[in-house]
DNA sequence: TGTACATCAGTGAACGCGCGTTCACTGATGTAC
DNA sequence: TGTACATCAGTGAACGCGCGTTCACTGATGTAC
């Protein structure tokens, strides 16, 4: 297969319906099956190979056709969740330099995607700090890498596109655990409730805006030099 | 029974060695063995009754003696867990007045604790958002808590006492988040590994550091009435 | 202090169940010519 | 376009295993007198 891009491929091979397209089916099959799951209050690692081909409509030894193990099945998910978080940050980045109510432009985004994505955004929540190791790995890598993104975003305002690496890692890490915290607190609040989720939003950007008072105040190290 | 507060009851059963003792003494050693279980990289909901009861050195049967279902042995772990942090707190408070190196004590002391209470601290993790949701709740009652109790600590600071109580609220959970991360942090740094921990606790202090500084530029909402 | 008795904690056999995994198979899909 | 063939995806029976839970039991512990 030559190196092209993950979209244009997907597509491509959604295009060509070819040889592959069964086998392709089943294996998305597989797991939305397990993010349906997830849905009734269970965490992945307490799902059971059975489980997911029954709600897949397989047959439990065909699960082996697509993947080794239960585990192999969560790093596709972790994989496929956190591409739905960079086209979320990529759409936000895309509205123009950085102008008004930044903050509330990215609060809405965020609760607008963890809706459109729920499943997603609560299998990551749940494995984050659960079940297998080599998960909690790959999502630890994402986030950190979702960090990074984020800290290029915010190089284009003035103040701080002189701070050292050192002090950008400390605000980005700072504000991906915020945002992170929105999302869990959205997934947790009950659905269809928009008293409780605007409650949510007005102290996420709260938070947020108080975050963003400290940075005149603060001297990052190396730009002193 | 009378009532009394939690640690002198406790205590009186222990010197009494009554009735009950022998049944506490198993009950303990149930508690025990399942946190040594979550040493080993698993998730409490993913630990069974007869794997606990094997640990604890008891036939499976003779768990129903102590509790219901699993879940209420999780409960006993949570309350036991949060006894350990409140004793923590605690400590730090009464080491007098705010003074000096009020972060650095404290991040030092989390750390300390962190260590001393490592498979307690490694139960609250993995379940803040994992398996048994009746869990899930409890921890995040307790960890409210937690911030109630950093509240009243915080407002001894002449800038803070006079905030309104949503704004306290908003600077407690940031605080409590960026402690949680810590201990998280600490939990998953290689043991043993001093570098790699002085690093996460330098991070952390610049974390706490950088927030503090937001606090002189925040207008709180109902002070300004 | 000694004995008879009640309660409480731990035992061990047994059960039915869902699990992951193996295997030889069948039928569907795609390719070569 | 048609046929022969190869590969790939799904099947269904079977296995051994650890699980949670029941039950009637035994022995340890504590109490009453």
């Amino acid at each position: 297969m030559p190196p092209v891009s993950d979209s244009i491929s997907e597509k491509l091979e959604q295009v060509q319906a070819g040889r592959e397209s069964r086998g392709q089916r089943t294996r998305l099959g597989l797991q939305e099956a397990a993010l349906r799951l997830l849905g009734h209050d269970k965490s992945f690692s307490s799902l059971s190979l059975r489980e997911v081909t029954r709600e897949a409509g397989i047959v439990p030894t065909a699960f082996y056709r697509h993947y080794q193990t239960m585990e192999d099945l969560g790093q596709d998910l972790v994989t496929d969740s956190f591409r739905t978080l960079r086209r979320m940050i990529r759409s936000v980045r895309s509205e123009g330099l950085p102008d008004g109510n930044v903050i509330g432009r990215t609060v809405e985004t965020l609760v607008k995607h963890v809706h459109a994505n729920r499943m997603h955004f609560q299998f990551i929540a749940r494995e984050r700090y659960g079940g297998y190791s080599s998960l909690r790995v790959s999502i630890q890598q994402e986030i950190r890498a979702f960090g990074a993104d984020l800290a290029t975003d915010l190089a284009r305002f003035p103040v701080l596109d002189r701070w050292d690496a050192d002090s950008m890692e400390m605000l980005t890490t700072l504000m991906v655990n915020a945002m992170v915290s929105i999302a869990e607190q959205i997934l947790d609040a009950p659905q269809n409730d928009a008293a409780a989720e605007a409650e949510i939003v007005r102290r996420a950007e709260r938070q947020l805006v108080f975050i963003s008072l400290a940075v005149p105040a603060w001297r990052p190290i190396k730009a002193a030099k």
